[in-house]
DNA sequence: CCAAAGTGCCCAGTCACACCGAGGAAAATT
DNA sequence: AATTTTCCTCGGTGTGACTGGGCACTTTGG
């Protein structure tokens, strides 16, 4: 049974892997996204691999075994699943939820997993529009764009956010770009990358790139 | 922010307290219901003394401060609503909570307690009948009794389980007193107190006193 | 191809938390 | 008052996680 900081780091992993697959990832890296040192994950590193959870090899940075990889996803869907409870029936905004979530991703009762997972109708993406993974660590990779990437003229449907911060999620309600708003790109202005679009065949707005490359669209 | 292991202690010196009101709680017995030693006991006591969440003078036996009161009745708030909801709403069976709530109790977003009671709507007893305290650690004392005090020719409802072992509530369910039964005592076997009964006015069965004395009824 | 820069490892230690055996002190029992 | 029971204190264990500093390895850019 991995501890909840075993648990934190497998995520923190498998979640940096996914960003360059094939690069192997970096303790540097490891230490900043989990607010530590790079002696302190060392530390952990060495003791993950101990257990079979990844391949480390020093100096040679790290990736998940199989085993690895079933703990971190199998902890993403804990997070996810308890993410939609939140919203869905405890009437969570989207923007309150990541931390407690954070806590309740480490319950470890495989049984209460199913049966929440039933309960919410076998959920496929979480509030934010990641995909869930399933029991058995399978993954749907989504098929959607960042806004960033489009080219004016073209147009999508706000599909999932990349970043979950409070004030990232509580500007894109105010703006009115909750999942499922429609987005048409007018221009785009060379100078900051900033781009004019229209939401839902109404408003125009501008947003500005720091916006644009933490947003997903699909057609 | 208690530990877990706090949260714990705490309870269970809740519990023993009410065991036998005026009487402070002993070294021994806390040990003997958390499954650990003495010496164990009384490191902790020292440490929770010193947070000022029980009076703690050596020799003389334990009470709850006012604090260490509030902190208990909380972490028995959250097991019970927790319970709640997966029997109520996760469809588990009421033998089936107890390991995973004791889990659970240890999640710490008051929010999420108050979305929950909500949820739940505001429930008053947990699946044993075990009344869930207020945020503000208000707790109502119910009124009922043992069985096992029940003389021939009494009668009353099944209200709540002072057990709540997987063995002890199977057997209730198959024997059909479950909460909600109606009980009637026909004559009480002085050999060993177990007691003949009617149930809803129907089966008559024989309870050993084992039983008797771990089921609260009330007219 | 080499040296500087950057990255990461290892050591030795800290800190917090929880636990425990042994021995003797205090309290309860008789 | 003597004996039994309770339980406190002391010193110590183990684990999990973190860390600064020094050095080893790798990368990079000339």
């Amino acid at each position: 049974m991995p501890s909840h900081t075993e648990e934190n780091y497998l995520k923190a992993i498998y979640k940096l892997s996914e960003e360059q697959p094939g690069v192997e990832v970096s303790t540097n890296r490891i230490a900043e996204v989990l607010q530590t040192r790079p002696a302190s994950v060392t530390d952990m590193l060495r003791r993950l691999g101990e257990k079979g959870l990844l391949h480390y090899e020093r100096y040679r940075g790290v990736s998940l075994t199989h085993d690895g990889r079933r703990v971190a996803l199998l902890t993403i869907r804990k997070h996810r699943l308890w993410e939609v409870f939140l919203v869905n029936k405890l009437g969570f905004n989207w923007d309150e939820v990541h931390e407690v979530a954070e806590e309740m991703e480490h319950l470890q009762s495989p049984l209460l997993m199913r049966r929440l997972d039933e309960f919410l109708s076998f959920p496929q993406l979480d509030p934010h529009g990641d995909p869930i993974p399933a029991e058995d660590g399978a993954i749907v990779r989504p098929q959607h764009r960042l806004v960033s990437d489009l080219q004016p003229g073209e147009e999508g449907t706000v599909m999932a956010v990349k970043n979950t911060s409070v004030p990232f999620l509580r500007y894109l309600d105010k703006a009115g770009l909750s999942l499922g708003a429609k987005i048409e790109v007018l221009d785009k202005i060379a100078f900051d990358n900033s781009l004019e679009i229209r939401i839902n065949d109404n408003k125009v707005t501008l947003i500005s790139h720091e916006i644009s490359c933490n947003l997903f669209v699909a057609d």
